[in-house]
RNA sequence: CGCGGGAUGGAGCAGUCUGGUAGCUCGUUGGGCUCAUAACCCAAAGGUCGUUGGUUCAAAUCCAGCUCCCGCAACCA
């Protein structure tokens, strides 16, 4: 394989900390890309901030901070989340980066240039008490909600990007790509939103917004965030828009293979985003992939409700010291696409029956019996393949076809399902008994073969897994790192591989009591 | 009459396109095994597939109506 692989994930605005749902995102992206990275050879993650914005102002001044200052801490507070979580991301662009800004204001001019950005006055409800223009619909009895006073109407000239220009290419586009937004059923939504499109407004006043990249040609005007923000997918790979020759990297990486986002911003992606690659003139991403929300308890995540739960709480509140089960759990909780749900009960349940049951307990049966009766040892008449082999590979080729249609909740049930298989393969033969009855050979033909599965289940868990994944490969003697097409070709080797000391349960059950202190 | 998705044993889901004895994971109950992390294997109980009507030899599946939930439209990750 050489194709190449680049993800992306939505950039997380700074105004608070990370908490369960940006750590789905994250995880979701992760366990998809390292999935790749074991069968492509050049492959990219990118993950990030988004940091300007009349939010973030406000915010800063209301902590007698300034606003870099505030993004600074949170953007810490985000990457010791990912951290935390295992997220292997090979870059991190902050849209408060010089190199970002540069760009960005680069790919402004050109558009300015070219005519696809306009200037237009704009006439809107300002309520001096906000800051910014309300919507209609915001307002209360006329008023607004807030400050309890009558917004005035204000007009500002503004910069306006040509986004009904693109309309009918981007409905052709979607129509044309069945894969292009996943799942497929909100690309009817999409659709229907491109129905009732207008112009979209690209700049603010520097009055009314200061913190920002200013627009190059008029100091009067900042940019707004769907080209601040939407171009850091490209402008962390180097684009340049006065050239003609891009660098290796982007040359390399554009278009993405798959832009990972939440369903709440897929109207900004898969209609903005594309109307201004369009205007680039530059390749679509091949997936958006939409996820949905996870909800805790089947209830909404709501500040209001105060059951925001971080991925730290979490990890603490069961005192994992990996994220493993944490990733495990939330990526095979939801369908793709679909909305998943969070609750200490199922995770649980779901992990220790998964991941300590099926899995863990099948190592450690294996290779307690390969200690009892050959001191660890693989012995080269053990080394017959029987059917069972047969049946891992063929999961290799289930999940990857999963993962080519990124769904990686069902992928892992194809891995539960080999182990399934393995368990009662197991029971079946019964390598206790043969070793017993001086069938030492036939017993270890047995024990050779679940541990081959075992091998095979280590490399495919460990998108999911990694800690855990590496402990199997460790006890196994085994390379976590091989490419899945390597998989079959590198099997265990005769020879003393583990003693009793060694054999360490990969994940032990949790049967801990829930920890308190959720809030 | 805005657009779209959904309603299947205690829980979560598949099956619906391409009608033909209702399937998976978890849970429950009984049995087996004793290599293992109260694990693993086998078996059983439990569903008139939201509702009403239609087409058909035959409907979870196709058609029509109805009820209820949810998403988007409307910058919550």
């Amino acid at each position: 394989m050489n194709e190449n692989f680049y993800i992306t994930t939505a950039i997380d605005y700074v105004n608070g900390k990370a908490h369960i749902g940006h750590a789905f995102e994250k995880i979701l992206t992760d366990v998809i890309y390292r999935h790749f990275k074991q069968r492509f050879d050049k492959t990219m993650f990118l993950t990030g901030t988004d940091e300007h914005g009349i939010k973030i102002q406000k915010t800063a001044k209301s902590l007698n901070i300034l606003p870099i200052e505030l993004c600074n801490q949170n953007v810490e507070s985000f990457k010791n989340s990912w951290k935390l979580l295992d997220i292997n991301y090979d870059k991190f662009i902050r849209t408060t980066s010089d190199e970002h800004k540069k760009i960005v204001q680069k790919i402004f001019e050109k558009l300015l240039k070219q005519g696809d950005i306009y200037k237009h006055s704009y006439k809107g409800l300002y309520c001096s008490g906000c800051e910014c223009f309300l919507n209609e619909k915001d307002l209360e009895n006329g008023l607004c909600p807030t400050h309890l006073k009558k917004p005035e109407i204000v007009e500002e000239e503004n910069y306006f990007f040509k986004l009904t220009k693109y309309k009918d290419a981007i409905i052709n586009h979607i129509k044309n790509n069945p894969s292009f937004i996943i799942p497929s059923f909100r690309a009817n939504e999409v659709l229907n939103q491109l129905e009732n499109i207008e112009d979209i407004s690209v700049s603010r006043s520097i009055n009314n917004v200061n913190w920002g990249i200013p627009v190059l040609s008029d100091s009067s005007q900042i940019i707004y965030v769907w080209i601040d923000a939407l171009s850091n997918y490209i402008t962390a790979l180097g684009y340049d828009p006065d050239k003609e020759e891009q660098n290796e990297t982007f040359k390399t990486f554009w278009p993405a293979t798959c832009q990972v986002i939440g369903k709440d911003i897929l109207k900004f992606h898969s209609i903005y985003w594309i109307a201004l690659l369009m205007a680039l003139n530059l390749p679509l991403p091949k997936h958006i992939l939409a996820h949905g929300w996870i909800t805790i308890d089947e209830t909404k995540m709501s500040k209001s409700l105060g059951n925001v739960l971080s991925p730290e709480n979490i990890l603490n509140s069961f005192k994992l010291e990996t994220p493993d089960a944490f990733r495990y759990y939330i990526s095979s909780c939801a369908n793709c696409g679909k909305d998943g749900n969070y609750s200490d009960i199922d995770f649980k349940e779901k992990v220790n029956a998964d991941l300590a049951n099926n899995m863990g307990n099948l190592l450690n049966r294996s290779l307690n019996i390969l200690i009892k009766y050959f001191d660890g040892e693989i012995k080269d008449e053990f080394i017959v393949e029987n059917e069972i082999i047969k049946i891992a590979k063929n999961t290799i080729n289930k999940v990857i076809e999963n993962f080519d249609k990124f769904q990686v909740a069902e992928a892992t049930f194809e891995i539960m399902t080999l182990l399934n298989v393995a368990n009662k393969y197991i029971n079946d033969q019964a390598p206790w008994s043969l070793a017993k009855n001086g069938n030492l050979k036939e017993a270890g033909i047995v024990l050779y073969n679940v541990l081959e599965v075992m091998r095979y289940v280590s490399v495919l868990i460990y998108p999911y897994c990694p800690n855990i994944a590496s402990n199997i490969a460790k006890q196994l003697k085994t390379n976590i790192n091989i490419k899945l097409c390597d998989l079959g070709k590198n099997n265990l080797k005769a020879g003393k591989i583990i003693t009793k000391e060694e054999i360490i349960p990969v994940f032990l059950r949790l049967d801990s009591e829930f920890a308190q202190n959720k809030k």
